[in-house]
DNA sequence: TGGACGATGACCT
DNA sequence: GGTCATCGTCCAC
């Protein structure tokens, strides 16, 4: 059920992001749980990637975590207030992550209410990469924690999406990429109503 | 050591 | 569609 260290291991970012639509997302604060089904991912693969933090090899104290053996939190603050929570994946030294951009609500819709100040009902609570971390309780304190924790975890509940029901197109706030900015590494569930938009092809 | 700049979101018209 | 809040990070000085 919960996904193992070995899953956290592929090489290969852009199947991973894709592989993590339907997977559920769990963290555990203070004893109390929430979860929510991943609906939209983004691959960030490794230091060829002009759109990647690591992109040259860059190595910095933020960058570290990337370059982790898979299987732990990439965490940063974006913007001044948003923080957007990475799954970082392969091997020690090769900086792949694959980005959460929105879930669906599935446990401890009440804890999200309250972190959002919004009913749960409501998609903007956990669509977009700031708001779905933020509903889970996600910051920067998450940063290097080992996703087969106690703390925060991704289980799979058999949950399977057809490949038509899958849309691949490029990433989105990432112009400064150039040609990698059309690179269709940006997944989500078609007609999720937790997708951020751009949730059109 | 300072200043420009985000892998964004909320609220406005 | 437009504006702006807000601060850690990075690199040029």
């Amino acid at each position: 059920m919960k996904l193992s260290s070995a899953y956290y291991l592929n090489q290969d970012a852009v199947g991973v992001a894709k592989d993590l639509l339907g997977k559920v997302l769990f963290t555990k604060i203070d004893g109390e749980i929430s979860a929510g089904i991943i609906v939209e991912t983004e691959a960030y693969f490794g230091i060829n990637d002009k759109a990647s933090h690591a992109y040259g090899g860059r190595r910095t104290n933020r960058t570290e975590t990337m370059y982790s053996q898979g299987g732990v939190a990439y965490v940063y603050l974006c913007y001044g207030m948003h923080h957007l929570f990475n799954v970082v994946t392969s091997v020690k030294d090769e900086p792949h992550a694959v980005l959460i951009r929105a879930i669906e609500p599935l446990v401890g819709k009440d804890l999200m209410e309250q972190r959002r100040k919004m009913p749960a009902t409501k998609s903007a609570i956990s669509s977009g990469p700031g708001s779905a971390a933020r509903a889970l309780g996600i910051d920067r304190k998450f940063n290097t924690k080992d996703l087969t924790g106690e703390e925060i975890w991704i289980e799979d509940h058999q949950i399977r999406y057809r490949e038509d029901e899958i849309a691949a197109c490029p990433r989105v706030g990432i112009a400064y990429a150039q040609e990698h900015a059309l690179l269709p590494w940006r997944f989500f569930v078609r007609g999720n109503k937790y997708v951020s938009k751009p949730n059109k092809l």
